[in-house]
DNA sequence: CATGAATGAGAGTTCATTCAT
DNA sequence: GATGAATGAACTCTCATTCAT
């Protein structure tokens, strides 16, 4: 039984030591950059083993969409204890961009890589996406039922600001703020939120 | 003079040929499978001739970066006609979406690519890109200026516009709107359209 | 010695169901679909496992090899009944054509494929082949001796109808039959048969 | 002009120099030892430069299928210069042993070896094996016309003839007449020649 | 007895690029 | 100016086999 759970364990550690290097591989050149043989220097095994814990390459890919998918929805989670359902709805932003930052290379993957996609379309395999949406669109409705933002339909609010902070995310991702230095960036992409916020809300104003 | 005119014009004709044809590959087959190759296929030539009118692959996807940017840029132009500032800004923020979505691939190449970028960024080649920002930003100052939207700094407003402008454009492009059947989107974006103009809008409602 | 034959015995059921394993991939995939991964799932064992029933996969191969000619054998033995050595030779070459048809792949390994073949030279096991070939002299030395057929070199007659059934045979199993469809081709067969057996019988017309 | 010329024969040249050292490759160790690399090495070429030639390693195979087909028909043409319909005949089946024993490659990859065929089925390519069956169906017929031989239908007698001798060309080739010297056998051989035509010939007797 | 884990070797194929002509 | 010929380097993936446990 111990040695049992041990095996399994050590199955898992290696499958998570080949999605890291992966991932690694994917952050340092970019998606064509991740090739078998080169994982398997990474992790110092024989392309032959990644076999062993995957079953082709589009598999490793897969695996690491649904990481990024259940991580993202792990921090999305986390606004729950918030009350107020407009405070709520910034830190959902703030949630969101924040992975997308610290893990550029899942949300490359997740909502701007064209290659996997098409496997992942083939499999309908959507149901963590639209999980994610969901939670962002229920969010807003609260917000919209306290009446604390601009009234319009539940899908056009939700798509306009999943739009406007994706905008922001993908940008910085794929390197096209050049009219900003970093810290720059930093300070604008506070204020964004802001502006944004600021415009669609209704309170006092 | 003469003669050495005529050479210049045929070198760009030619040069222009190759152009076409490696974009047409682009939207006929996507990135992967524009090879040099191919695009000799096309222009019925050999792919070494491919390497008297360009240094190497990258150097043509450079060259269809800035076609993209040219292209869009003459797009920007057209809403110079329109008077009122805010409607100018909305006819802005078509035009840039239309560019998008009737050009995926040149879109794509400047604004999502990571291929690219790179050889821009060590080249420094920004102007095109700022360009178009800056002509973006002049239309967002004429509307603060008139107090037609919300005021706040200059680069918060255009990042802001452009970033949700972008979220738009590129989860269409890279397929990430599953949620929505291709018809719902068109009205959808309409109204998010309407939904961020709106609310960032002032004039009396 | 009971547990000693105990043991004998299992390790004997594990090489036949190993043997089974691979002669059903054989007939369902093909020769080259036959790999020790896939017999080993088959078996629900893993591939290691059969490395302790069998050197290599030759050796597979070389049972397989040495089970088709004991079923070839056996079915040899059934003409023993029939009295008439004409009629027991035509029984013989229907016999031999059954089985080829009804285990083309066994009689592929024994007659056909290559690979096999090298070991069994080397290791000069010839037997099953010659005892084969030996039973078949033997009926037509009967026929012979009661001159019931054309006089010759035993062994040219004996390898002249072989050579004959065994073209049938292998250019059936492999495909080259084109010229016929499948019911033309049993008529012919059969018709083949008559031939032959005519024109080398000297019994009275 | 000459120029074209000299190309056009250099490229034919080097085709014919991929098919030789596939061919040799073949004869040395089977169909699974031709592979693209080991026939690049042979000629001293890079693999890559092999698909300048062939499209891909069915390609080559079934260029040499063709030349295979090609050169049997050759070879049966010569012995139309035989007038009397039964010696032609044994002049026929001489040559198509020759052809067999000469070129054993050829003929496995014609006659004997599965990969091909597939590919050829697929593209229905059966002209040339037809071509020869018919040729020799056509000089039966002159045996039969001329009752030279005993009558039966035309093509029960000519794929009988057809089996007889593909079985021994088949047998040796694939290395299972173990009961014979090499020299034993090419008497053997001789007679079994004689003994199938003399069974089947109507003449005197 | 059985196996999980690992691998070296090798398969077919494609690509961007070079260079002598 | 144009190219035919060539290639090195890479790709994904599969296989028979070994060995420590």
């Amino acid at each position: 039984m111990g040695i049992a759970e041990r095996k399994e364990s050590e199955k898992k550690k290696m499958r998570s030591r080949i999605l890291h290097a992966a991932m690694k591989l994917f952050l340092e050149k970019g998606f064509e950059n991740v090739t078998i043989r080169r994982i398997a220097e990474r992790i110092e095994y024989s392309p032959a083993t990644i076999y062993l814990y995957f079953k082709n390459k589009d598999d490793i890919l897969y695996a690491l969409y649904r990481e990024g998918f259940e991580e993202l929805y792990r921090r999305q989670q986390a606004i729950l204890t918030i009350k107020d359902p407009l405070k709520r709805l910034r830190k959902h932003g703030e949630v969101y961009l924040s992975f997308a930052l610290d893990n550029p290379e899942y949300y490359d993957l997740m909502f701007i890589m064209r290659g996997p996609i098409k496997k992942i379309k083939e499999n309908e395999e959507w149901e963590m996406a639209l999980r994610s949406y969901e939670f962002l669109k229920e969010n807003i409705k609260d917000c919209v039922d306290t009446s604390v933002i601009r009234k319009a339909k539940m899908d056009v609010i939700t798509f306009s600001l999943w739009s406007c902070i994706h905008g922001v995310a993908s940008l910085i991702i794929r390197d096209r703020c050049i009219m900003f230095s970093e810290e720059q960036l930093l300070v604008i992409v506070e204020a964004v939120f802001d502006f944004i916020l600021n415009s669609i809300s209704q309170r006092k104003k």
